[in-house]
DNA sequence: AGAATTACGTCAATGGTGTTGACGTAAGGT
DNA sequence: ACCTTACGTCAACACCATTGACGTAATTCT
């Protein structure tokens, strides 16, 4: 993939790039859901061939990476820490995890081979220095950006997996928590009898936040 | 789908049930990787035709949540809680975080699901019991058992996915990451440049422990 | 014991997927 | 105005999940 290219206009006109064709993509996970990516669904939303994108890109792998590296950056986009290190690293974790969540199938790809770019060196300076201006020493400092920065990966890529269901795998899977297990015989399993009136609510909601304040209040006492 | 049924050989003289292609299919993902689970080559390993599968699973999906019990069956195997609910709740984490990494395959497309099957109901039960028993409240122990359960299964994911990545992937990787970090000049990232001799060292380990004694303490405060 | 029923293994076919190789045309440098 | 070649197009391949029809063998009933 060299560096200059000839450009000739496909048969309904567009130019292509690199850019056009992640921006497209992007554009198809949002808002047609994420299954709708697919060569022959791209090539079509772009007014070309499916197969021009392999001029661009070595293959659906490749395509996937160069998108994460595109919203790393959106993700980064904007934030500056506060004052108060507890609550910026928190809007940092709800940051990552919101870019998670808006493209899940970017992130559970993405989740699983790290892409060291400049915008991940950017993010961990981020977290290292908010531990070490929180009064950590260098030695905890990167040992608690590490529990806290896997914690909130882990957890955004959980979520983002199950946002990357199929729509109609996603609800059988929420329903299964209002149903099936409210229909758990009490004498079998006494301890979801007892909490059931509460089995639905939480159990289909995220305990993201939750997580992210357990471990950040923990945090803030070790200090 | 019946209790009883008429089992006939296949061509090949292999008799099928439920097990037996649950079996079969959590070899193949162990020995071939996730991508290699299609109904195809299940039927091939299995000495059917592909087809067969679907007299005894609604689809691929149905399949999939079948393996993931049984992996929860597995790990659950042999656990019996003790009187402390801490040291409990401490070693089912453990527990489900080390049968993860002994089919990370597996893993990393089961653990975003919800089974909905015994063995699944089996481990929500202990859970939800231990937290009542340590004092909860019914809504409380709800609400952290889905806090506990994700936050091991999310970690125990991202291990998975890591681990399952082919060795030379992996390798590379780590090499990438220090070699990487070595090389970032301090003055555009003073943070990473004063923990940098112990940055190396929290990368290549696990924050497991550590994430689940920091979560465990932070109950056992708010109880 | 023999007939009836039906579970279930098999086959054929449909419409989706990613990816490859050949081909020709138009764009850009000279 | 050439010549080179980048790249958009096309056809084809190999796979995928899933469905419906079909026949047979295994159980069940009389």
């Amino acid at each position: 993939m060299g560096e200059r290219r000839r450009r000739r206009p496909t048969k309904s006109g567009v130019v292509l790039s690199e850019d056009v064709i992640i921006e497209c993509a992007v554009r198809l996970i949002g808002h047609h859901g994420a299954e709708a990516l697919t060569v022959r669904r791209l090539g079509a939303a772009l007014g070309c061939d499916p197969t021009a994108v392999y001029r661009y890109f070595r293959g659906t792998d490749d395509l996937l990476l160069a998108i994460a590296d595109f919203l790393i950056g959106e993700t980064l986009a904007g934030y500056r820490p506060g004052p108060d290190w507890v609550a910026s690293l928190r809007e940092l974790g709800l940051r990552v995890r919101d870019g998670h969540l808006r493209h899940p199938r970017v992130a559970t790809v993405a989740a699983a081979r790290v892409t060291r770019r400049h915008n991940e060196f950017r993010a961990v300076e981020l977290g290292v220095s908010l531990l070490l201006s929180a009064g950590f020493s260098p030695a905890d400092a990167a040992r608690y950006y590490h529990v806290f920065i896997d914690t909130v990966l882990a957890h955004a890529a959980l979520e983002a997996s199950y946002a990357a269901l199929a729509p109609e795998v996603r609800e059988a899977d929420d329903r299964a928590w209002e149903e099936t297990y409210r229909r758990l015989p009490a004498t079998d399993y006494p301890a979801i009898g007892a909490v059931r009136p509460h089995l639905g609510a939480g159990m289909s909601g995220s305990p993201f936040e939750d997580v992210l304040d357990l471990l950040l209040e923990s945090l803030a006492r070790r200090v």
